[in-house]
DNA sequence: GATCAGATAGGGGAAACCCCTATGCTAAAA
DNA sequence: TTTTAGCATAGGGGTTTCCCCTATCTGATC
């Protein structure tokens, strides 16, 4: 069989660019087009048809998210491998969980890149070491089916709390809106960072703020 | 005269990669090093005695602002051409005042790239038309303090920090990457939050996330 | 009836936040 | 050419949060 032919959707030319050479030097693989934006990718495809896509996630206008969602429902055995230039933890989920196959940063190795398209093309799923213990953690401690999102494993409480902090309100605040103690309130928050893996406090705020401005 | 040697100093190899293939097949220029940060940029200007240093804005610990403040220092005729994903509008100025010789998007097609470096390595200094235009008004309008955005208030401290804050980065961590003390990044912090009229630090950070989260 | 998770909250030490003050340094303005 | 102003840096001291533990009560679940 000939090279697998991919697709390189991203807004930045010198970064194609760089990829392309990167990809035309190996026996098995070719770039067979680039496009900068959702629209064009998806016309690329439609004339190319390509084995995989490479989509990098903040494209102008429309959201990579949204082209992997597109592929996945127009066409189902097209696997779109995203190369961001995004912290991991937090757009990896999303990515995958909208059909994507893998998920690399730009900051990784050039070599680690062939490495996640090959893996992405024999069909199995490429994420970096740091992001496959994440989510098997989470899996193994809570009930399998909370694979719908994390935020399933808060309870009621705790999500109500955990919607405030998004909002920028702190601690002090939101005891005062639920009339509890300030200590309940740490309480929650200590709760939450367990079950969502977080470290910080920080790390809590930046996820619950994300999360609550895509609210999906 | 041969090749005019050129140092790449950012902190994504694919990109690396890609520009430095680009600038090869040129016949008059030749990358001659790549480095991903700040002191590893230094060390290589120091061995390889580069004609231009390419550098981006945002690289692993201390910020593409103050290499090029050091280059200015250190070796006043080595010019900086910054090749970053930042919108221009805000950077740009600062970094030419830093003392960089030209600023182009990677947004920007490739051959654009190889236009703004022979230009700087002539000595003339390359930006986009948009900048020229946008540096031109604020000249005619005075003071008026562009305030396209309310970021422009910040200096380029404060600017930095604010990054960091939007990265979820606490403050002991930001004052050990950038080796300062905990209380000056405290200043900081108030400071932004003054300039920016914000009144509590979540607020900040909310602010700083969501910001980081659209025009990074 | 024992166990478990959820809602609530306290103790205590470390860290962060917040408001003020302060010192060089450089650039602009008077 | 003083004066002023903004920037980078940092300390003091009081208040609030954070963080790790422990604890009570309640309603399920086994």
């Amino acid at each position: 069989m000939g090279r697998r032919k991919i697709l390189i959707v991203d807004d930045h030319p010198i970064l194609r660019k760089g990829l392309a050479m990167v990809i035309d030097q190996e026996p098995d693989l070719v770039v067979a087009g680039e496009a900068e934006d959702v629209p064009g990718g998806l016309d690329m495809i439609e004339v190319l048809k390509p084995d995989i896509v490479i989509v990098d996630l903040s494209l102008p206008g429309v959201d990579g998210i949204e082209l992997i969602k597109t592929m996945k429902l127009k066409y189902r055995d097209l696997p779109a491998l995203v190369v961001s230039m995004h912290d991991e933890t937090l757009y990896a989920e999303r990515a995958l969980r909208a059909g994507a196959r893998g998920y690399i940063m730009k900051q990784e190795a050039v070599d680690k890149v062939l490495v996640a398209i090959r893996k992405v093309l024999k069909g199995e799923i490429f994420v970096s070491d740091r992001i496959t213990t994440k989510m098997l953690e989470t899996l193994i401690s809570g009930d399998a089916k909370g694979a719908s999102t994390p935020l399933d494993l808060l309870s009621n409480r705790e999500l109500t709390v955990f919607r405030m902090i998004g909002q920028g309100l702190k601690t002090s605040q939101i005891a005062d809106t639920l009339h509890l103690s300030v200590k309940t309130i740490e309480s929650y928050r200590s709760h939450i960072k367990e079950k969502l893996r977080l470290h910080t406090g920080t790390d809590l705020m930046k996820y619950a703020i994300q999360w609550l401005q895509n609210a999906s």
